[in-house]
DNA sequence: TATTTTCGTGTAATCGATTACATAATTATT
DNA sequence: AATAATTATGTAATCGATTACACGAAAATA
C-alpha cells in the first residue's frame, strides 16, 4: 500500500493545521487565496486523494444506493441497472447490486445487509414470492432511507413507485389481437400478487369486455417465464372443447415456447394462431418470425427511478414523499401476430 | 432517522465501557462469559447494528468491489457479474458496478472512483480502445490493490486474469466448418488489439492452414458487433470474385446480420453457405435456423475471477501474485452450420 | 499469608475528515 | 493612535468502532 498521503501531512509540510487544509480544499471562503493555492498545489503534487470513508463516517452518508434485483442477467434488469448508473453515476453515486433469486429471505438478507452498509437509498424490484411481512421494508423506512421499487411493485406507505402501465400494455395487447381477427383469446399469467401480473390480466379481460368477447376462465394459464412452461401451457390449452387462436403472454419466454409448440403441431403462425409477450427482451426482435411484444422501456425506468430517489435525498426528514411514476408502454407489432401487415 | 444505536449506548445502559461492547459483540475471549451474554442481549434488545463505515475507516477494508464492463445490458456481462456477485456475496463482499460504455476515459475516472471508494478489488474487462497509457492501472496497483481482467485482458505486471481459450475456441469453430465442407471461410473480427479477437483470429487462421485451406486477407472483416455491421459485412463479401461459403464470425451479432442478408438474397443456410457466432448469446439458441457458437462461459469466467480476487486479497502485501486463468471454450453446433445433423 | 498468575475491564489513541468555537492577525473606523 | 470590525487560522470535539496498554480483582502458587 502506497504511504496514505492524509490532511494531516500537508498540514505538517505547510506548518498549518488539518483544519486549514480541509477548508482550503473544500473552498471554504473564509481562507486567505494564497493559502487555499499553496494547499492544493501541496496536495496535488503529494498525491493526496480524500478518503472517502472518513468523510462517509463523518457525514453520515455513503454515497452508495443499493440496487436489488430478482437476477441481473435478464435484458429487462440489466437495462433498467444501466439507466440507474447512468443518471446517478454524475450525481457522485457508486451503484450496489445485489441479486435475490426470487427468495424472500434472499431479499430481506440484502434490504438489511444494504441499511448496514450505509446506503443512502435503495432501488428494486420485488420477488414474485408473496409475503405479508413488511418487516424489513419498515427498517429501511425507520432509518429514512428513500426506497423505490421500479416494475415489480406493491403498495407500502412511504415508498414511490416507477411502473409501467401495464394494464395498458394488456389492454393493447389483447385489443391488437381481437383486430387481427383472433375471438378466442388466451392469457399466460404470472403470480397476479405481482401487481405487474394483475394489471396485465386485467387489462386483458377489459380489452376483451370492450369488445364483446366473453372472458373464459379456462384460458387464464398461470406460467413460469420459461420456453418450457409456454410449451406445456399450450399443450393444455389445445386440449380444450374450444382452443383458442391466440395468445397474449405475461412473458416473452413463455411465448417464445409457444410459438415452438405450436410449430411443432404444424399451427401456422399468424395465419391460424397469433402470439404477443411482454417485455420486447432482444430475441423477440431477432427471429426470423419475429415476436409481437410490449416494450417496457427499462432505461428510462431505470432513469426515473433514480430520478425519484434524487428527489428524496435531500428532503428535509419530516416529509415522507411517496410519488407514483407510471410509464406508458409501447406495443411493438411484429410478425408473430400481423396478419394483415406483413 | 431513527436514533443511531452505538456500542456507547449500549455500554451506557449497562454501565461499562464502548471497549467492553466491542469485544464482547466480537467474540473476544478475555470477556466473561455472563458479561458477554448480557451485551449480546441488550444489543439486540436496543436494535443495535454495527456502523459499517465506522469499521471500514478502522479497518481500512470497506468490503466493496468494484466492477467495470463495457456496459452492463449485454448478456455476457451481465452474466459475469451475476457469477462475480454470488461468488463474492457470501464472504461478506457488495459488488458496485461501473460501465464504460467503450471509453477510456470513463474506464480511467472509474477506476479512480473505485479507488478514491476504498474498494478491497477491481474485476474489469477492458474497452476496446487502444491505449499506450497504464496509469490508472498504475495507480491501482500501486496502492495494492487486487486487479482481475476478465475475458478483454491484456497484459500488465502484477495483473491477472481469467479468461477463456479463444484461439482454441477461434479453432474450433473453423475446424467444425471443414468438416461441415465448408472451404472459403470468412472471418468476422473485432478490434485486434484486444487479445480475445486476436486470438480468434490467430485460432481461426490455424485451422485453415492445418487443413490445407488458403488464407486470404479478403476474407477477413473488421465488423463492430452489432447486426447491422453483419449485414454490410456480407454485402462486401459476396462481391469478391471467389464469394465465401462460411463465416465465423467473432460477434454473435454480426453473425445474426449476416444471416438475415443471406437470406434476403435467397441464399440457403446452412446447405449453401454456413454461419457461425461467438459469445452464446440468448438469442442464438432461440432462433428458428439456430445459430452455432461458441460458449464463454460467462458465470463460470464471473465465479473464477471472484476467486481469484479472493486468494490475493489476504495475501501479504510483498507478494505480487500474477495468476492467469484460462478457461476451456464450448461449441455449440446448431442449425446454421449443421449440414449433417439436423 | 505473601506473591505471582490469570482474568476481566477500563483508559485512551487511532482511522481521516469536518466544523463550531475560540483566538490571533489584519484592516477599517473614529 | 485607539478601538471596532473583519479575516484567517488554530483548538478540539465529533462520526463509531477497534485495540494496545494499563490496572484492579480474583485465583493459583509458594
Amino acid at each position: 500500500m502506497s504511504e496514505k498521503v492524509t490532511i494531516y501531512d500537508i498540514a505538517e509540510k505547510l506548518n498549518i493545521t488539518a483544519a486549514t487544509v480541509s477548508r482550503a480544499l473544500n473552498n471554504n471562503p473564509k481562507i486567505k487565496e494564497s493559502t487555499r493555492e499553496l494547499v492544493i498545489k501541496t496536495a496535488a503534487s503529494m498525491n493526496y486523494k480524500q478518503n472517502k470513508l472518513a468523510l462517509a463516517l463523518k457525514s453520515g452518508r455513503s454515497n452508495n444506493i443499493g440496487v436489488i434485483v430478482p437476477r441481473i442477467d435478464s435484458n429487462f434488469f440489466a437495462s433498467v441497472i444501466r439507466g440507474i448508473e447512468e443518471e446517478l453515476h454524475p450525481n457522485g453515486y457508486q451503484v450496489i447490486i445485489c441479486q435475490t433469486h426470487e427468495s424472500k429471505k434472499r431479499e430481506n438478507e440484502n434490504l438489511y445487509t444494504l441499511i448496514d452498509a450505509q446506503v443512502d437509498g435503495i432501488l428494486m424490484s420485488l420477488t414474485d414470492v408473496t409475503s405479508e411481512n413488511d418487516g424489513a421494508f419498515q427498517y429501511v423506512l425507520q432509518k429514512n432511507v428513500p426506497l423505490v421499487f421500479f416494475d415489480r411493485s406493491k403498495h407500502i406507505e412511504g415508498v414511490s413507485s416507477v411502473t409501467i402501465n401495464d394494464f395498458r400494455g394488456g389492454y393493447l395487447t389483447t385489443k391488437h389481437l381481437i383486430n387481427e381477427g383472433c375471438r378466442h383469446i388466451a392469457h399466460f399469467s404470472g403470480d397476479q400478487s405481482l401487481e405487474i401480473f394483475k394489471n396485465r390480466f386485467l387489462g386483458y379481460k377489459q380489452a376483451l369486455l370492450d369488445h364483446g368477447i366473453d372472458f373464459k376462465e379456462e384460458y387464464v394459464i398461470y406460467t413460469k417465464s420459461a420456453v418450457e412452461a409456454g410449451k406445456e401451457a399450450v399443450d393444455k390449452l389445445l386440449q380444450l372443447e374450444t382452443p383458442p387462436d391466440a395468445i397474449f403472454s405475461a412473458s416473452d419466454f413463455a411465448a417464445l415456447g409457444a410459438i415452438q409448440e405450436l410449430k411443432e403441431r404444424n399451427i401456422s403462425i399468424p395465419k391460424e394462431f397469433c402470439v404477443a409477450g411482454f417485455s420486447n427482451e432482444p430475441f423477440t426482435k431477432f427471429m426470423e418470425l419475429s415476436i409481437t411484444s410490449v416494450d417496457q422501456s427499462p432505461l428510462e425506468m431505470g432513469k426515473m427511478a433514480a430520478r425519484v430517489f434524487l428527489e428524496q435525498v435531500d428532503k428535509t426528514e419530516t416529509i415522507k414523499i411517496e410519488k407514483k411514476v407510471v410509464l406508458a408502454p409501447e406495443l411493438h407489432i411484429r410478425k408473430s401476430s400481423s396478419r394483415s401487415t406483413f
